[in-house]
DNA sequence: TCTGGGGTCCTAGGACCC
DNA sequence: TCTGGGGTCCTAGGACCC
């Protein structure tokens, strides 16, 4: 048996934590640049504000009808998760932060009435940290997933589901005959793996509900939409297919890209974009100890404007594998010089680290050419140590490899706040704490 | 004027080999 | 009408997730 915990509305409820004023106002978060809305209130979603919906499309609604919008400040919102995240590990022997507001907790051996258990644990996260959550329970992580939309369904939508459903949803304590309600009225397109594209396949075959899906032979479900699909589908019978993974795998590619708020047209501004880049995913990378044997860097114009289109990305595969921000840098710079064109309005930039190993796997492989740098290499680690606790301490930017070219550019891909709501933009440091 | 930023996994098809 | 038959490795692209 499994459980997920899922925070509502994740980021907007973190800023009505330290704004109360905010609770009954429709409120959405933005992305960086103030691009689109990444989270939205109930009272944003009744409004018809969609999930990525960009923001000049619902800007008249902070006057029509009162929205706020706020510049997302994903520092507070890691801080929130990892006490939400300390309070669910209380559920059960077993843990997985599947992301920054959900975790499924594993309840193997857990003693006593499981709905009883987790209604006080999600009691103690609201009392604790403020932040309302919502609990799904089942005999597979895909049917946890699915008790937590109806959990949260039926809080936010009365009428769709039973409302004793609402906020906790143990599946295993539903008669079949309720279960078979419970998938009629939900949609095929609520399975924790089918999106959009396989959701409309599946209702051109008249497949429209959870429960459609299940009548499916396992077979035809295989032939027509993959092993995954597959094995979802058993998921939602009740046969465990997806495990719990703990100790979270370090990553297997790393990347940092952003879209600029103008449109840029020459090279200088690409190179301390792209160098910035890279230098952020270096300090990703010494983090989980890994080095990189490939860098990848990218440029495109944008989707959504006229004029002529370019799109391009070069893999530079470096002399051997490493994790120092001075070769990413330079191997991120040449790679654009490669690619870069003008005449063209680029709206996006990215550098990818990829072919990642354990950094220990390379120690002490200097080969011959490299020993009159042998010397310096024995610094190096230490020094982008320095590197990265300089700028955690202080800040971004603090302190950068000579090449990147620091602060001036980065008003390119930084959040624009002119753009938020106006009496919203002080800062939620300088705000008053309503709960501990 | 203004459209996010990460990730993972699977599959099809081409290149190459014997 | 027929065009050998497999393997392996790599890459691009599609699909999904939050």
């Amino acid at each position: 048996m499994y459980a997920l915990i899922d925070g509502n509305n994740f980021y907007v409820s973190c800023e009505r934590v330290f704004r109360p004023a905010l609770n009954h106002t429709p409120v959405v978060v933005l992305s960086n640049n103030d691009g689109c809305a990444i989270s939205r209130s109930n009272e944003a979603k009744a409004l018809g504000v969609a999930m990525g919906e960009p923001f000049f499309k619902i800007a008249d609604l902070q006057q029509k009808a009162g929205l706020v919008a706020l510049s997302a400040n994903f520092a507070l919102y890691g801080d929130m998760s990892q006490r939400m995240m300390t309070v669910a590990a209380g559920l059960g022997p077993e843990q997985e932060i599947y992301s920054i507001d959900e975790s499924f907790v594993s309840l193997a051996g857990v003693q006593g009435d499981l709905l009883v258990r987790a209604r006080r644990m999600r009691e103690r996260i609201l009392q604790w940290t403020g932040l309302p959550t919502c609990v799904g329970i089942g005999e597979t992580k895909t049917l946890a997933k699915l008790a937590n939309h109806i959990a949260k369904t039926a809080e936010r939508k009365p009428g769709v589901y039973p409302s004793h459903l609402a906020q906790v949803c143990h599946l295993g304590y539903l008669s079949p005959q309720a279960r078979q309600a419970l998938y009629q009225a939900s949609d095929v397109g609520e399975i924790w793996g089918v999106g959009r594209r396989i959701g409309s396949r599946l209702k051109e075959a008249k497949v429209n509900t959870v429960w459609d899906f299940l009548q499916l032979e396992a077979s035809i479900v295989r032939q027509n939409f993959g092993v995954v699909l597959e094995r979802t589908w058993r998921e939602l019978h009740g046969v465990p297919c997806i495990a719990l993974e703990h100790a979270p795998a370090s990553k297997q590619e790393i990347a940092c890209t952003r879209s600029f708020g103008q449109g840029v047209t020459t090279l200088e501004p690409l190179i301390q974009a792209v160098g910035e880049f890279a230098s952020r995913a270096g300090e990703k990378l010494r983090r989980q100890h890994s080095c990189a044997s490939q860098v990848l860097v990218f440029i495109r114009t944008s989707p959504f404007r006229e004029g002529p289109r370019y799109s391009q990305s070069v893999v530079i595969p470096l002399r051997r594998p490493s994790a120092n921000t001075a070769h990413l840098v330079s191997a991120a710079t040449a790679g654009l010089q490669l690619i870069y064109k003008p005449g063209y309005q680029f709206a996006k930039a990215g550098v990818m680290l990829l072919d990642l190993s354990a950094d220990d796997v390379h120690q002490g492989e200097l080969d011959l050419e490299e020993t009159q740098d042998a010397a310096q290499s024995v610094q190096t680690p230490r020094l982008m140590h320095a590197l990265d606790t300089l700028n955690q301490r202080y800040g971004r930017g603090t302190l950068g490899m000579a090449s990147t070219g620091l602060t001036e550019q980065s008003r390119l891909w930084s959040m624009r706040q002119e753009r938020l709501t106006p009496q919203y933009t002080t800062s939620w440091q300088d705000l008053p704490i309503a709960r501990a």
